[in-house]
RNA sequence: GGGGGUGUAGCUCAGUUGGUUAGAGCGUCUGCCUGUCACGCAGAAGGUCGAGGGUUCGAGCCCCUUCACUCCCGCCA
């Protein structure tokens, strides 16, 4: 009977002992001590250490052959004694004895070390030979752990009642605003395929076809550059789509899925229990300074403009009558800080282009800092009293206007947190982002713009379009976010024929722009759509923030390069002649390899 | 499209102000070693300093061009 193994290199235990065994896998690692030879034999499950003397005719066989060759071991199970046992090792309270072995696949000397300290592998490297990379025990359980978590997650939408369904691949380019891959044809010379950018309108489409309930495990493609955060070209989500639902009906269905699948992977850490908190776009700007708030972090944005407004501290009571708002960051236990950390962030924001960070010191001495002398004490206690501040504390104010001092608030606020140490690496928390704007004003244009994607159902319907300042029009879009990364996004969709063109006429398109742009949809939602609505969320990033990695890379088995090239397989490539005939694509001669 | 970082032995890196023969750790090879588990000890081999050009008596180091990888902005839910 011929077999590869009777066990994994993760099975063996105490009780196995006196078995004959088989075991097949790579060698780890050798320890050669001359006369007695010690090797590591690991596979996909664990490692088991083996052992061989000179009274044995492996001995000579052994010595001979490579770390991560592959061979078979056959032996018997012994119990190792005393300072033999390794107790960091599942398996290392036993060894097998070699009696005979066979080389299954030799390696050659390695371009890359799979043991040891490989952490500070070059990427080029890693990708190159990522097959002898995802052999390194923290790559390898990334990708299992991916695996596991997408198990979990068609787990938990199954029980929610969803159902799994495959949309195409090739298909034609969708508005999603991203750039499109495209795929010539054959059959249609001049015409191409795009891949999908997400499966948006054939989920729609599921529902206007009488479905319920949609989920898929889908790839989408987008030729935008990439980040540490965003992989080039392709990525998964898990794409959810319901019919009949508002936008809490979707909320319900799907925090149990993240919550559970969460939970199921978080090992120590703590997730935070659903329902989620919502907290409307307005909010979370004003309050976080940012749509994606790290709610680890328990520092709070508070209005101080009022307080400024006729101060004696000139600079701020001047940019107030000319607009600008004045926000205050609470920094806890701050004060006993040395001026060398507070002119630090003071030197970090006038280099992100900020006039410098104005701050009062709250210290047994009594208040200090460049601008607590021209303020009265009256409204020093205003702001002590708005940021609730005790002895001990600090605080920052930021003063301008516009978006961009918004955003730069929010960042102040995520660089004290961490300066501070207020973030606990040890928590999931959640929280849902709402009421984003329908449209929003393009700062160089001023034109109105969609603010996120023209399928969502505008908050008040045909009404609103018809009688609310575009500005002010909220849409049925919604994110997740969890410690300061999207996660997902969705809404409840526009299903209207109608109001689709009056969205759009608002944003400056006519109907055949529309008909041309999403003409298959709209026709379908002139025979009966349902009110539907849906989300997607981001499996990569998800991964990541579970495996606590920084990098989108290291979640996904065999990425691309940051310029969109796979090193293994030489992708992307030229085509033969023969090919390009096919697909009647003619290319100048300087464009043509050699 | 723009800005930053990196590029030196198979791998990860050091290399001072421009100055003789470019170093270390790991890996590889050779020898020794019967209880290691990142085994240990001794020795050896291994270099177009990313590529091209320039300045200089002399360039790994300075200048220009270019390529690759990477991070960020733009772009992208």
């Amino acid at each position: 009977m011929h077999t590869y193994r009777t066990h994994t290199c993760a099975a063996l235990r105490k009780e196995d002992a006196g078995k004959q065994v088989r075991l097949s896998g790579w060698i780890h690692s050798k320890r050669d001590h001359g006369n007695l030879l010690f090797i590591d034999l690991r596979d996909h499950y664990g490692l088991t250490q083996c052992v061989v003397d000179t009274s044995s005719p492996c001995f000579a066989k052994l010595e001979k052959i490579r770390p991560e060759s592959v061979i078979k071991v056959d032996g018997k199970v012994l119990v190792r004694e005393g300072s033999t046992v390794n107790e960091k090792l599942p398996t290392g309270h036993i060894e097998v004895a070699i009696e005979d072995i066979e080389l299954l696949g030799e390696a050659n000397i390695l371009p890359m070390q799979v043991n040891g300290d490989a952490s500070d592998l070059s990427e080029e490297q890693r990708l190159t030979y990522r097959f002898l990379d995802l052999r390194r025990e923290k790559a390898h359980a990334n990708i299992v752990l991916r695996s596991n978590f997408i198990r979990s997650l068609r787990e938990r939408m199954w029980k929610q009642g969803f159902t799994e369904y495959q949309t195409p691949i090739l298909t034609a380019s969708s508005p999603e605003g991203a750039r499109d891959f495209l795929v010539p044809s054959r059959l249609h010379p001049g015409q191409f395929y795009a891949l999908p950018q997400a499966p948006q309108q054939f989920k729609q489409l599921l529902m206007v076809s009488g479905f319920d309930r949609y989920f898929q495990i889908a790839p989408c493609f987008r030729d935008e550059d990439s980040r540490a955060d965003r992989s080039p070209g392709e990525f998964y989500q898990l794409d959810i789509e319901m019919s009949f639902v508002t936008q809490k009906d979707i909320f319900e269905a799907v925090e149990p899925v993240i919550y559970g699948a969460f939970k199921e992977f978080s090992g120590s850490r703590e997730v935070s229990s659903y329902p989620f908190k919502e907290i409307p776009f307005d909010e979370a700007m004003k309050t976080y300074g940012t749509d994606k708030p790290d709610l680890r972090n328990p520092l709070l944005i508070k209005e101080v403009t009022e307080v400024f407004r006729n101060s004696d501290f000139g600079i701020f009571a001047r940019m107030v009558e000319e607009g600008a708002f004045i926000r205050s960051i609470k920094a806890p236990g701050a004060a006993g800080k040395p001026r060398s950390w507070f002119d630090k962030l003071g030197n970090w924001a006038r280099e992100e282009g900020f006039g410098g960070l104005a701050y009062i010191s709250f210290t047994p001495e009594g208040t200090k800092g460049p601008i607590a002398k021209n303020l009265t004490s009256e409204k020093i206690e205003q702001i002590k009293k708005i940021n609730n501040i005790a002895e001990g504390d600090a605080v920052f104010f930021i003063a301008g206007k516009g978006a961009q001092t918004t955003k730069f608030t929010g960042r102040v606020r995520t660089t004290l947190g961490e300066e501070l140490g207020l973030i606990d690496s040890h928590q999931f928390i959640f929280c849902w982002i709402t009421d984003f704007p329908f449209y929003e004003e393009n700062e160089e244009t001023k034109v109105i713009e969609f603010s996120h994607n023209p399928f969502s159902m505008p908050q008040g319907g045909m009404e609103a379009l018809q009688n609310s300042s575009p500005l002010e029009i909220k849409a049925y879009q919604f994110d997740m976010v969890c410690n300061g990364i999207e996660i997902l996004s969705g809404a409840i969709r526009n299903h209207r024929e109608d109001i689709m063109y009056k969205a759009f006429e608002i944003a400056g398109y006519g109907k055949d722009v529309v008909e041309a742009k999403f003409g298959g949809m709209l026709n379908a939602f002139k025979y009966g759509a349902p009110p539907h609505g849906g989300c997607a969320f981001g499996i990569d990033r998800l991964v990541m923030l579970l495996a606590e990695e920084d990098y989108i890379r290291e979640v996904i088995a065999f990425p691309l390069t940051q310029r969109g090239q796979d090193l293994l397989m030489h992708a992307p490539n030229y085509a033969t002649e023969q090919q390009l005939r096919e697909l009647h694509i003619k290319l100048r001669t300087s464009e043509k390899k050699d």
